[in-house]
RNA sequence: GGCGGGGUGGCAGAGUGGUUAUGCAGCGGCCUGCAAAGCCGUCUACGCCGGUUCGAUUCCGACCCCCGCCUCCA
């Protein structure tokens, strides 16, 4: 049975979905105006194993992921290039396909943009209005009125009390209360707009989720999630338009993954301390990457160094090596066996992917005492599960970072592997031990074995 | 200031009221022409102080420290 910390209620609670063997996933996307960085590729990456592990549990999943392609800092961004936001927004967003391709993310299953849904927003901030829970200001913006929402603060845990307590908002002297959010701007000179009864301008930020969500899964579902800093105040006002509009709940489990972090801070562009995925999968493998997100739990922060990827290489190493002697055809996991049982209960436990993957790397290791190609081919199943080891070992051990140059091609390896082997034959050790020195120095490794001698990178 | 999360062995990182997490690194051994990989063995732990308990890293309380949110942010 699979528990999920809800962080509306600050609890692992069991998954119960709304309709029967359907789950209903929203995550709030990416807002298109830079590569995505590692915090950008800890959320794709982490919704996606969740994804992915709904389905192997037998759930039929509709995932749906947004793209923001309008707010601010796309207009600013645009004005600063002197290009269009249309070239702006297509650019990073083919970027971010590419780099959540290479991490292993699946596409979900719809992915609007915000653009495209201004009707909805549109419809469903007239509802508010309609309703008393958004006013139009003098200035012709909409604004949510956030006190006339009895439960605002429920998600973040914060009363209207403490947030005016914390002010650090600027104040607006168009909004009656400054904790009050904008639903709609009234458009200013040289900044794209749209038709709406308020006249031409275009939606806040907040707005978009809620009017998509509803329009892809309905005005209840099951699972949103996202970023630990959506938390407040993207999601709490998420829950004050769509709640307010429908008067049911909106969302069953809210799950928020943890930062990134660079020498135990938070990574965020406002720091300026983020890498991108590009520059990382410049260095290192994309399952690399992958395996080092999944290797923490989805909540704990994650710090980032080279020091911390080099180490999960090294460890990703592991279970390719326990598996590069073996076919592995792909088959059923049969959840009886014990590896595959305890696996099942590190992942239905909110999703643990660090428990999971030990489970791993205990298959591994009985692998290499019994060699049991059972359990290799477990192994790999399971790990799939994950989105992990699906590689051809082979392949994924020769294999270099896209940056990294060859300095042996494939055939200058194994010809100097030959020439090591007709030396070892005639018992000239110096020679052989030559040939092996020149490929350590390439970062190349040989291993001797029976069958014969193998290579990969270091 | 308000709210929330956390402090685990050299590093990373799970978890548990009493039994080896796991990985990387280290050390010793086996294997090897020598290595590498693998296998076996092994050393470093649960921020501090009290309390509950037969027994606490795990529960409770105080304290110290770190991080996040309260403003755009995944």
């Amino acid at each position: 049975m699979l528990k999920i910390y809800n962080t509306l209620t600050r609890k692992k609670e069991k998954f119960i979905p709304i309709k029967p063997s359907e789950v209903r996933m929203y995550v709030c996307g990416m807002t298109v105006y830079d590569y995505c960085h590692l915090g950008h590729a800890r959320v794709l990456v982490v919704f996606d194993t969740v994804v992915r592990w709904l389905e192997v549990t037998g759930f039929k999943v509709t995932y749906v992921r947004n793209i923001t392609d309008i707010d601010d800092k796309i207009i600013k961004r645009a004005q600063e290039n002197g290009e269009s936001i249309d070239t702006l927004t297509k650019c990073f967003i083919d970027a971010m396909y590419e780099d959540a391709a290479r991490l292993g993310v699946a596409q979900p299953t719809h992915e609007p943009r915000a653009t495209q849904c201004i009707e909805d927003m549109i419809r469903m901030i007239l509802i508010l209005v309609q309703k008393g829970f958004a006013y139009v200001a003098g200035n012709g913006d909409v604004f949510y009125s956030v006190h006339q929402f009895p439960h605002y603060g429920k998600l973040s845990g914060k009363s209207l009390e403490d947030l005016r307590a914390g002010e650090r908002v600027e104040i607006d002297l168009n909004k009656k209360d400054p904790l009050d959010f904008v639903l709609w701007k009234a458009a200013k000179t040289g900044e794209p707009c749209w038709d709406s009864p308020w006249g031409k301008g275009r939606p806040g930020w907040h707005i978009e989720c809620s009017a998509m969500s509803e329009h892809y899964l309905g005005e209840h579902f099951d699972i949103h999630g996202g970023g630990q800093d959506l938390q407040f105040p993207h999601h709490e006002n998420e829950i004050a338009q769509s709640e307010g509009a429908h008067d049911h709940p909106y969302v069953n489990y809210w799950m928020h993954n943890g930062f990134v972090r660079v020498d135990n801070e938070k990574m965020s562009k406002s720091l300026g301390n983020f890498f991108t995925v590009r520059e990382v999968l410049a260095r290192y493998q994309p399952e690399v990457v992958r395996f080092f997100i999944l290797r923490a739990h989805y909540r704990s922060p994650l710090n980032y160094s080279d020091e911390h990827l080099n180490d999960a290489k090294n460890a990703l190493d592991r279970l390719y090596i326990a598996l590069k002697e073996y076919n592995l055809p792909s088959t059923e996991i049969n959840w009886d066996e014990p590896y595959a049982e305890r696996f099942k209960a590190a992942m239905n436990d909110d999703f643990n992917t660090a428990e999971a993957i030990a489970v791993l790397f205990d298959l591994a290791g009985e692998i290499n005492r019994t060699s049991n190609s059972q359990l290799a081919i477990l192994l790999k199943a399971l790990g799939g599960a994950l989105g992990l080891l699906q590689q051809n070992p082979q392949a994924y051990l020769q294999n270099l970072p896209s940056a990294e140059k060859n300095l042996f091609s494939q055939q200058a390896i194994e010809q100097m592997i030959q020439q090591r082997l007709e030396a070892r034959k005639n018992r000239d050790f110096v020679q052989a031990d030559n040939i092996r020195k020149q490929l350590a120095a390439a970062g190349i490794i040989l291993e001797d074995s029976v069958q014969g001698t193998t290579w990969r990178r270091q």
